[in-house]
DNA sequence: GCGTAGTACATAGTAGAGCCAAGTAGCTTC
DNA sequence: GAAGCTACTTGGCTCTACTATGTACTACGC
């Protein structure tokens, strides 16, 4: 049941992969964040489009620290509970920018496919 | 080796991840198209920057044909070489609208978070 | 004091997509 | 007859997002 539906859901899904690292260098770019925070905060500014989960979050934030795009030092709140903040590291901007450039050729590269006529200028 | 650039090559390959089926659908929709045919035209059509590879592209095919998407028919070219041809089906119309529909989406999303400066406009 | 909810992080297991590699098969060119 | 292009197929691999579960602390209501 539902199937009419589930491809979408599967598009939605299969779409974010690869997105991901790119949004949340985005916003660690921006400012130094920690994990939860980052979620709500990609959350509101996407009118709630990307919910990330704690599946996709925390092991996407270790694969960031392991490859050095980000770093990470623990911080205790006032309330008690342990924060891991993470900033961009020198080579995390240098990616981040690199990975921005490459978002725009693919989003232009899709769009010259798949909507060949509304696109107001494409290259001939 | 070559970690430096080993991240963005996987950045495309996953960006590209869940894009194809969209991109596939888009061209079968202007034309009916066999694999080879499809693959040199999403090739052409992206000025280069598309190279479905067959690993990808006939499992893809088998996929829209599996669920009803597009349909395939057998013919035997003049050179004597086989071909199946797809088109897309009225379900498949369906969907692709839905998938554009999710792609824009998507591409807004994405550019709300990752580029909020250059985006000339963007909802408050 | 206890259950529930929210905050905050971690991870094992699963599914799915794209790629690599190898194979089949026909045709053309040399 | 070897090489190269066309054309399709398939098995195995890697990577990513999600599900589900667990830990642990705080705060609230009863």
């Amino acid at each position: 049941m539902t199937t009419a539906i589930h491809g979408l859901d599967v598009y939605r899904r299969e779409l974010l992969k690869g997105s991901t690292e790119t949004l949340i260098l985005s916003l660690l770019a921006e400012q130094e964040m920690y994990g939860y925070q980052l979620a709500k905060e990609m959350e509101r500014r996407s009118g709630g489009y990307f919910h990330l989960k704690e599946g996709t979050l925390y092991p996407a934030l270790h694969r960031l620290e392991r490859d050095g795009l980000i770093e990470g030092h623990w911080e205790l709140s006032e309330t008690g509970q342990s924060r891991r903040y993470y900033h961009v590291s020198a080579r995390g901007m240098d990616r981040l920018e690199a990975m921005l450039a490459e978002w725009s050729t693919f989003a232009d590269a899709v769009n010259r496919i798949a909507r060949p006529v509304s696109m107001s200028a494409y290259v001939a």
